[in-house]
DNA sequence: GAGATTTACTTAGCACGCTAACGATTTCCC
DNA sequence: GGGAAATCGTTAGCGTGCTAAGTAAATCTC
């Protein structure tokens, strides 16, 4: 009746993202860093010093105020800095700071390393189709809800 | 140089189980459930009224700590109770009230549909491999550190 | 050009994951 | 049996995600 492997589907993405997540915390944390840092930093370095945190934002998937924490923790520890754009003054871009470089170098390092060490025995075919699903998932599911009939008449007797 | 498919493979997981869960959060939110919540109620549901806080926060594949703030949300909005083993008293078993049932059924339905509706479309051989490909990604991870030397000096001259 | 709307960042508050450390109980072992 | 160790639940504190609402600046509209 349950457990049809596409019953399981759902439960073994989580999983697995949680596991790789977990895995790479535990050693960037030497560093002092965690996934939301380290992930703040690539994409400010993939991005060359004229982001706006909106666009940072939209770049990581994640929403600007979740952003706007990781930019002040990261601001405290001295890996960036924020600077009022000069043409719309409702803007800022983000800044790396020069010291930043060498630890992004080891950012990029273990999450390589960790990815080698994850799917190095995953034949490469595999590898691709597993990746063209996740792909045509996530835009599944990030497509504007169609949602034809979620008709609320689901009614939730109680609670809160 | 950068982005061959393996080095975008996380970004891709995190990405995927981030938009999925955030789906399925936004259609239980009006019962006022959400995914910690849910997921606990489901695995109760399938636990059968005899488990231990610890056993099913194994099951879960979270902290017990976690946990506990799971089960005070979920006992003060009356969908579960806690009680005293007879047999240790260090342990409580957990009980889902009566009234948890009609939820339970919308929950699994909610989950069920949203399964479909991101998973109908793509080639069950494809989602074989792809699912295949994540078990084993998760094992890889969660195996007890092996890690020979993860050494502090892992420096990289090089980047990515 | 004044008022309404939109846009960008922030603040406030919640959910849910973690680790570390504590109290109560049980179990282990001499 | 009695002290050490292990086990179970909890609390405390933090990180990272969200939504809703607030402020300042830019833009649109009349």
């Amino acid at each position: 009746m349950n457990s049809t492997p596409i019953d399981e589907f759902g439960m073994v993405l989580f999983g697995t993202a949680r596991s790789w997540r977990t895995k790479l915390d535990q050693r960037l944390r030497p560093l002092g860093l965690s996934q939301g840092k380290w992930r703040t930093l690539m994409h400010l370095s993939r991005g060359g010093d004229k982001l706006t945190q909106k666009e940072i934002a939209e770049r990581m998937g994640i929403e600007e105020p979740t952003l706007v924490g990781l930019l002040n923790r990261l601001e405290g520890d001295g890996w960036i800095t924020r600077q009022e754009s000069l043409n719309d003054r409702r803007c800022k871009t983000v800044h790396l700071q020069r010291r930043s470089q060498s630890v992004l170098d080891r950012i990029f390092s273990a999450a390589h390393k960790l990815r080698e060490e994850l799917l190095n025995d995953v034949p490469s075919d595999d590898l691709e189709t597993c990746l063209r699903v996740l792909n045509q998932i996530r835009e599944r599911a990030e497509k504007e809800n169609s949602d034809p009939h979620d008709d609320g008449s689901l009614v939730a007797n109680g609670s809160k």
